[in-house]
Formats: C-alpha cells, structure tokens, sequence
DNA sequence: TACCTAACTGCTGTTACTTCA
DNA sequence: TCTGAAGTAACAGCAGTTAGG
C-alpha cells in the first residue's frame, strides 16, 4: 500500500492496492469490489486470494467476458443513453450481476468505440469529398482553359496590387490567402469551384457566410 | 499472431463547499 | 454580516495504453 499524489491541481491522498485503480482515490475503492449479489459462473471475478498473494507486482488481471445476454443488455441500454447517471448505472449493474465499475468502463470502451468508427465513416467521407473536389477542379481548369482560348483579343486591364496589365478573365492566385478566384472583369471576384461545393454537399458546419467572409476580397 | 475489448492510468473540466480578505 | 475570489475535494468523462482471451 502507498500513498500517492495522484491530481496535478490538488495533492490528493489515495491509497494505492495491488489490484485496484489508483487514479481517481477513495472513490474508486469499490471498484472491484465483489457485488453483493452471488458470482455468475459465466463471468470470472477477480477473487480476493489472487489479489492477496501476488503482492509484488500486482496480481495477474483476469479479464471478464460478457456473456451474450449482457452485452445484449448493455447494448440496448447504450441505445438509449450514452452515458449512465450513477443510479442508472448501479440498477444495470445489479440486473446484469456486474460491479457498478464494471458497467462504467463497458460504457467508457463503447463511448470510444462509436466515437472511432464515426471518425472512420468521416474519414472516408472527406476522401470521397477531395476526391470529387479534384475531379471538379480539374473539369473547372479545363473549361477555362476552353473560355480563354476562344477569346481574341482581351481588352487589357492594370492589376491593383502589380499594376501589371491583366487579361480580362483570369486565374488568379491571392497572395495573402492563397486562394485561387476566376476574376471577371465585369462582375467581380466570382466563387470558386470548392465553395461552390462545400455549400451544396458538404454537411459540416462550415456557413456559407463563413465562407462568403473568407472569399471576400476585403477579408483578404 | 492479430484482433477485440475489458480494465487501467493519468489527465482535465465541473461542481459544491470552505476559507479569507 | 455579506460578498466575491481563491483554494480544495470529489467526481465524471476522455484519450491513450495494457493485457487477457
């Protein structure tokens, strides 16, 4: 047993046991503690010999496995509620003959799990999104290239920022922000192709007067 | 042997409470 | 006596890791 300083803010006393966590002090004493209801055959309990004679280098840990009832159980139940206030938490811990910690870390894993596998589904989203994006960039290019040599003689223009002469319609680059604008001479800075698309296929929060904002020549 | 997942560790944020100027 | 700031403890949740099956 050990006394440890265990919170960067604040020097908490927590007694530290073979067997147990020791991170979150004396709350967490009955984390593994055997419920009072009787031990299921289905699952194995972290007995109290195995915790007592392994005394130097911490007893083996013994990893339960849920049965298909419990996890049945904890599924549904997760369905309804990602996360558990203590009394929820204690009542599905006694229906399902598990310790209240038991049931929190179940919770903990599975908070993760879905998390990662939104992560996932993102991920493959927005590689199909730059995927289409290059297409349509690429498509874009081509068509300005089109538009550019069907004109004949542009009327020539003077760039605000070089005072070089410009043609009248233009890929343009800006400096500042590094974004590429098809300039038109008449009408202005126009959208470019992949704020044209993130406003129409994109579902993240990205606002179109964010982006609208960004675009605007005063903003960069 | 790779994979899944229960269990653990360390940390952060929140809330309630206490102390003190 | 009241009040707001600062400090502290308890707790919950998360990210990352470990290790059993």
């Amino acid at each position: 047993m050990a006394v440890l300083p265990s919170s960067s803010s604040a020097l908490e006393l927590t007694i530290s046991m073979p067997g147990f966590a020791s991170s979150s002090s004396v709350r967490d004493l009955d984390i593994n503690q055997v419920p009072s209801i009787g031990a299921e055959e289905d699952w194995i309990t972290m007995n109290i010999d195995d915790e007592e004679e392994s005394s130097n280098g911490g007893p083996p840990r013994k990893k339960l496995r849920l049965t298909k009832e419990q996890s049945r159980l904890l599924e549904e139940s997760f369905r309804q509620n990602h996360t558990l206030n203590p009394k929820q938490k204690e009542a599905l811990a006694m229906q399902l003959k598990l310790r209240p910690r038991q049931v929190e870390v179940w919770f903990q894993n599975r908070r993760a799990r879905s998390k990662l596998k939104q992560t996932e589904m993102e991920c493959e989203y927005l590689k199909r999104w730059f995927g289409s994006l290059t297409e349509q960039n690429r498509r874009l290019q081509r068509e300005v290239e089109e538009l550019r040599a069907m004109k004949v003689g542009p009327p020539t223009v003077i760039s605000p920022h070089s005072c070089e002469p410009l043609p009248a319609s233009t890929l343009t680059m800006c400096p500042r922000c590094e974004r590429v604008t098809t300039t038109n001479l008449e009408k202005g800075p126009i959208k470019t192709a992949i704020t044209t698309t993130t406003t129409t296929t994109m579902s993240t929060k990205v606002t179109t007067s964010t982006l609208q904002s960004r675009q605007s020549p005063a903003a960069c």
